[in-house]
DNA sequence: TCTGGGGTCCTAGGACCC
DNA sequence: TCTGGGGTCCTAGGACCC
């Protein structure tokens, strides 16, 4: 790098100035913020899955990490204190904490759980003190109130921001003026640029970019030829030029919806992947309904023992929320997917063009009756679910096992089906889960 | 890092239409 | 039958994020 490309991009500080505020640890800050007993010692959530989701700092600076086997983590670390995750907490103390940066300003993005952005424009004049200052009281006030610390960025664009909140990680606080870019970009890695993965990293420098300044100093042209519009995007966002808003609107409904699933050992027999399978279709359909919403599009995939993903997509002859009305499908596309002799170790199902669940809109050939007595079948399903448990109630395996033609050319009828609901002993009592003996 | 689960967005190629 | 060009939708897959 010569000396002379190597001068200030910007001579403002913050064209629009932008926080990254990051917890440090959160799930096991909250923790320990909740329980006193438990400050200054190694912790960890994730009980329930069996692998580190979360660590405290004392659990990290022994070397534990994520996500490590549980096991693993106890042995480096025999006084480790290993909670399962309680998310309805979390979420509790996340919105609390918008809540309090909401004091400040309004332009609040909640980012993740544990993450958000926030516009300082014109709060200046409001507060009678400058950026950094107001950055470092929202920080204060933070910490104050939720009993734990967390790190803060400030600078010119949300992806310096975060590159900020994480340089003095935890307890960290870091300006990084848009003035004195050609200081510290020639340091920071590309990694850390949020948007560089391992694969865009290594791409990189294989063109010989080893920092996030070697990057800026190439033509925007080059970033769009290398890299499309993610590259032209963070070659902005990087110069303190600020491309991504910070999003106020909080985010209702779902693009899509997704359930997968990892067995061990991997399996290439074709019903009991199966039997996985309309297990995932059934907890998708569960959350669908719950928050009100119907899919028009439907995606199953597998993935193999060598970590090889495939999968098929399709769309329904119209939206739904009903499981039933989705089993047809899922297992052509199934059918479609599986490779006889493949041992697979996941399955999946992604449902995508998500509408509201509520407009009834029949279209002139459907079978109305039909439509209705499944949604009421949904309504039994889940209630029963709620009461005892996901899975109480679920649909025989055998379903669709010999005869799911049927079922997707004439869509079926309901008795015929509930008599069918036997069979299929092997898979049922390797999932170990009951059977469907329920009257609709 | 021999690998958990839930998301979002982008892109390239093919089909199909005018 | 061959020849263009362009638009749009769908599909499959990739990359990345927390």
């Amino acid at each position: 790098m010569s000396a002379s490309t190597n001068r200030p991009l910007s001579i403002s500080s913050f064209p629009s100035p932008i926080i990254h505020i990051d917890c440090d640890a959160f799930f096991t800050s909250v923790e320990q913020a909740l329980h006193p007993e438990l400050k200054g010692k190694p912790v960890v959530t994730g009980k329930e899955r069996g692998i580190v989701a979360c660590a405290s700092y004392e659990a990290k600076a022994i070397g534990v990490k994520r996500p490590m086997r549980l096991w693993e983590a106890q042995k480096i670390c025999p006084q480790l204190i290993c909670l399962p995750s309680d998310y309805e907490t979390y979420s509790l103390i996340s919105k609390r904490m918008f809540e309090i940066i909401r004091r400040f300003t309004p332009t609040l993005e909640e980012y993740s759980i544990d993450e958000a952005f926030a516009e300082l424009s014109g709060l200046r004049r409001l507060h009678r003190i400058g950026y950094a200052e107001i950055a470092y009281k929202i920080k204060q006030t933070v910490q104050q109130e939720l009993g734990f610390t967390v790190s803060v960025g400030l600078s010119a664009s949300k992806t310096l921001a975060k590159i900020a909140s994480k340089e003095k990680k935890p307890d960290g606080f870091f300006v990084l003026r848009a003035s004195e870019l050609h200081l510290f970009l020639p340091k920071v890695a590309l990694e850390r640029v949020c948007g560089f993965g391992p694969n865009t990293v290594a791409l990189l420098e294989k063109q010989g970019i080893r920092n996030v300044w070697d990057y800026l100093m190439r033509p925007e042209a080059w970033a769009k030829a290398l890299l499309g519009k993610i590259g032209v995007e963070l070659w902005h966002e990087l110069r303190g030029e600020a491309v991504y808003p910070v999003v106020t609107q909080k985010k209702e409904d779902y693009a899509s919806i997704s359930k997968t699933k990892t067995f061990t050992p991997p399996s290439s027999e074709k019903d009991f992947v199966r039997a996985q399978l309309v297990r995932n279709l059934e907890s998708a359909f569960i959350k669908m309904r719950r928050h009100k919403l119907r899919a028009k599009r439907l995606c199953v995939f597998l993935r193999d023992q060598e970590f090889h993903s495939s999968g098929v997509e399709a769309q329904f002859d119209r939206s739904t929320s009903s499981t039933l009305d989705a089993v047809g499908l899922a297992g052509e596309l199934f059918d479609r997917v599986f490779r006889p002799g493949t041992a697979y170790r996941l399955t999946g199902i992604v449902l995508s063009k998500m509408e509201a669940d509520r407009t009834v809109q029949y279209d002139l050939f459907d079978d109305v009756p039909k439509i209705e007595s499944m949604k009421r079948i949904d309504r039994v399903l889940d209630g029963v679910n709620e009461l005892y448990g996901k899975h109480a109630l679920h649909l025989g395996t055998s379903l669709w096992l010999g005869k799911h033609r049927q079922h997707v050319a004439g869509r079926g009828d309901l008795p015929e089906r509930k008599m069918q609901l036997l069979p299929g002993e092997t898979y049922r009592q390797r999932l170990g889960i009951p059977l469907w003996r329920v009257q609709v």
